[in-house]
DNA sequence: ACTACTAACCTATCAGTGATAGGATGGAGC
DNA sequence: GCTCCATCCTATCACTGATAGGTTAGTAGT
């Protein structure tokens, strides 16, 4: 229950005083003031659950502006583009993720366990995060060059390099296969991205029980990438 | 070189006549008609070229439009609709994938190479025709509930049926694991997907020598799905 | 209490987008 | 000649992301 600041009523220079007035804006221009940093994750909320609900295309910066209750413009108080703020987002979910990988990480658990809870892991975040997942790896990349280091690509990078990590001990104490552990860890990932890919792009595909599919595809890696017996 | 028919001089209405006429309008309302069928696959040829340069989200239909020579109206006659366009162009390169996976199923090769042949064949595919394969595997799914059968989607569903059957038959003359013939068939696309998707989404990151990581993948690939020697 | 100052928010407006309406042109068949 | 129609156009629509510049609410200093 946020606590509410007083209300500001706004007025329209031209067009008839009282006329449809309930009918295209329902919040009538009163808004409730709210301090920076909340305004910012009041927005984030907003659009991650519109995103999920009509995709990012699909989501118009009015319709996020509308959500919160406040207009289009205000969102470049908090965000300099609309990619901006869905970079935003995709780090807020890949920070929860890195976390996620660090629990698993030093959860007392033997190391072939520690591997399958951070692959289901990894997939349970995918499927669940659908829109920041999409946002950080299934959106058309930079087709310009990047001219200047983007901090929101940050939490990913993280993520994954603690990912790198655990592969790097596993393989060290000889759970995993041999070979360069960039690749591995690269190719590891490759193959559970895979499935999130394809299970979040088509929905519609006639994938019969993806409950087992996914049981399929996990006992699939551990096989495939750990240490010969 | 293709023969062009007469020129065509639409003018405007309104604007003084000889005000910055070159500035803007290089080609100055001259243009060359096509036949239909000639017409459509010049505007796919185009748009092909533009999505690989500037992106899908990042080609407007009026600069698909000007690199054709034609007005932006002008695509509808062809396309419904942008989606409609993107369709076609991804339905155009599944056509050709799948009678590449046609050859290499009916190449007089052992099985085991064959089985290779195929993985590689997709994933060349896949980073040649990136624009299409974007369009088929990493869009945004449908939102909405498909209403009509859309025949776009025809030719990926056929090239993956052509996969499927020659997964079936390699699994059937016991060089590939046993289990349920769908889960083994998503699981291996999803495999050679999931490599193909990062390398396209994410061409900034830090892969290293690609060939040699898509090695990698192929030998892991083959060592997971065979059959247990 | 009065006066700056600033953050939060607004209305109005911009250029560019996908898409539509309706008219003009050129060629093919009579 | 004439009609028909596919091809192509200009003009315009509603909507998008983004910007310009003014208004309000709260806060700190006196």
């Amino acid at each position: 229950m946020r606590s509410r600041g007083k209300v500001t009523i706004y007025r329209k220079k031209s067009d008839a005083p009282s006329e449809n007035r309930s009918a295209d804006a329902p919040r009538a221009t009163i808004v409730h003031r709210l301090k920076g940093a909340d305004r910012r994750e009041d927005i984030l909320n907003h659009a991650s659950r519109l995103f999920l609900t009509y995709g990012i295309a699909g989501t118009s910066t009015r319709m996020i502006a509308n959500a919160v209750g406040i207009s289009q413009p205000s969102l470049y108080a908090h965000f300099a583009t609309k990619e901006a703020l869905t970079n935003a987002l995709s780090a807020r979910a890949f920070s929860s993720l890195e976390s996620l990988i660090g629990k698993i990480r030093t959860a007392d658990v033997p190391p072939q366990a520690r591997l399958e809870a951070m692959i289901r892991g990894y997939i349970g975040f995918a499927l669940e995060q659908g829109a920041a997942y999409r946002i950080a790896f299934m959106l058309e990349g930079p087709m310009h060059e990047v001219e200047e280091f983007n901090p929101d690509i940050l939490p990913g990078m993280q993520a994954f390099a603690s990912f790198r990590d655990e592969i790097a001990l596993l393989q060290h104490e000889g759970h995993l296969r041999e070979g360069s552990t960039d690749h591995l860890a690269q190719s590891l990932w490759a193959t559970m991205h895979g499935l999130c890919a394809l299970l979040l792009a088509r929905p519609d595909f006639p994938w019969g029980d993806t409950g087992a599919m996914i049981d399929f595809h996990v006992e699939i890696i551990l096989s495939a990438y750990q240490a010969k017996a």
